[in-house]
DNA sequence: TATTGTTATACTCTATAACTATA
DNA sequence: TATAGTTATAGAGTATAACAATA
């Protein structure tokens, strides 16, 4: 489909291809391990990252994650074993729980923010005030033009993360 | 500890933690949906990827993947079942395989990385020649600055994925 | 009828610990 | 002794299907 030349590999480019799912691979490997400094999954740290901005249901939460709602049930469930969210009654629903954080979950939450922005800073330490500019909104644009095209909501996209697969 | 100023968060730019994180969201959502469309997990696909260009042992696998020895294992055993992957004894190490893509496998590493490159592709389709070939260069000076500072193998940073944590 | 959520089930993926076989 | 790999085990995370309760 596309006849553009894209890419130009050499030592130090690696093209736009392979830059991008490495860059990608980098910064989630970073997001795990801050989650992991805390003891927690990057599926809870997203979590966490959610609940910080938003007290949505639990349809809400798979609609975000992009997890199945059932997925949802137990996610919620070990969160709340551990003390971070609880599941708050919906007075205009009876179906629906609302998905609230702690006071742990909170302070959690917010420890994650913190590192997550420090552990970014220094993956770009490198780079100029301009570089940084550049790089910021070309990023955003990717983003942008993308959920456009998917039609999702901006606010939902930072906490979008690989689906799995359903093999046979 | 930085004291730089590197968020200038609007409507079009959400700055560079949120820019980078949510642009390596889509990526890595694009790589996973890429191998459901051939009824693989990511990391199913990850390993095809590797062993694209690769025949390493159990231990290099892991390694490169950053699973633990054992996961390998269950990982290799998945992908011989499906026909994907040969262990391959090695002449000089009784104890170590090769493992090796199968036609199959091969066929399967070869659909999944021209689907990648074409997804990629239109995820950054509006921008210009020059836009992408910033874009390429500065994901890969982070790609490299990052590899520097850990003492990674470059070659193997293309498959390094997120780590599950261990939650005791 | 449609939606919200849970349960039952099955599978992938992950690590730790203990083990075998080879170097 | 050290390394390569497997097995046993436990648990997170995922989906599908069937279900109950509410709208």
């Amino acid at each position: 489909m596309s006849t553009r030349t894209k890419r130009w590999p050499n030592s130090d480019d690696f093209g736009i291809v392979d830059g991008l799912v490495q860059l990608s691979a980098i910064v989630q490997r970073v997001l795990s391990d801050v989650a992991a400094s805390e003891d927690l999954s990057l599926l809870q740290g997203r979590l966490l990252g959610v609940l910080r901005d938003h007290e949505p249901t639990m349809a809400q939460i798979a609609r975000i994650l992009g997890l199945d709602k059932s997925s949802t049930t137990g996610l919620i469930d070990r969160a709340e074993i551990r003390g971070l969210v609880e599941r708050h009654n919906v007075p205009e629903d009876g179906r629906a729980f609302r998905v609230v954080l702690t006071r742990e979950g909170r302070r959690l939450a917010s420890v994650l923010g913190s590192e997550v922005t420090a552990q970014i800073d220094e993956l770009t330490a490198s780079m100029s005030e301009s570089e940084l500019r550049q790089l910021s909104s070309m990023a955003s644009r990717v983003v942008i033009d993308f959920a456009d095209r998917h039609g999702i909501d901006i606010s939902t996209v930072p906490v979008q993360t690989p689906r799995a697969p359903r093999p046979r």
